[in-house]
DNA sequence: GAGGTTGTTCGACGGATGTCGAACATGGGT
DNA sequence: ACCCATGTTCGACATCCGTCGAACAACCTC
């Protein structure tokens, strides 16, 4: 307590878009959990981490999230307890044009 | 030898796009190797996979240019020894539009 | 037909990746 | 203070994936 006042989190680690390799990207979307991750950010504003429920375990959902993470595809908020998650659609747009809409605009179960 | 003329071929498993899964089609693209050879490809015309000498050997390069022909990506023309590869790029700017383009404009080494 | 060219297939191997449960960390509530 | 909720991290495990050399197959040329 006192002052060091300071809500000490841990450096998220989120990278410049453009020093991800575009195949890092790729892949980071060429995986059904991470994209219906993606397709739900899509819909615009940030959510909670447990808002994604999609047939698999916290520990791997904790993973995806990461790996989106660090291929410069969110960004994540702490909050108390919760990190909220948001897709980094306009810089995405800037770099990739056309990408993240192709992907999106696809078939959700092809 | 007498009349079995036939040059047999061996029906190249060549699925149709949107048969496809979109994670798939990411798949293939997030390799290095493969996106040199989406590259080379791009440029337009059929090559013959000797073509691509991309530092991985004849086997390597063989299983490449299968993952990119299963995923819907290329299509391939069997003539005497050889096999010329082309890129479908109508299919795939009308089921993707924007997709390639995204993909190719990237710098090739980010 | 013998030999060369082009390309595929077959193990094998090492490294990456998706998955989980369990343990841990942090913060909010009562 | 205690407990609960939210997430991350840590092995562990199975599978997939990129890579290679060697063997094979098909074809062309002499």
């Amino acid at each position: 307590m006192s002052n060091m006042g300071y809500a000490g989190h841990m450096e998220l680690h989120e990278p410049e878009l453009r020093e991800v390799p575009v195949t890092a990207v790729l892949a980071a979307l060429a995986d059904d959990v991470r994209l219906q991750i993606v397709r739900a950010l899509a819909q615009g504003g940030e959510y909670a981490c447990g808002t994604f429920e999609f047939g698999v375990s916290k520990a791997t959902r904790s993973h995806h999230l990461k790996v989106l993470r660090e291929a410069g595809l969110t960004r994540t908020r702490v909050a108390g307890t919760s990190r909220y998650v948001r897709l980094r659609r306009d810089e995405l747009d800037r770099l990739y044009p056309g990408l993240l809409d192709a992907v999106l605009a696809a078939p959700a179960r092809a």
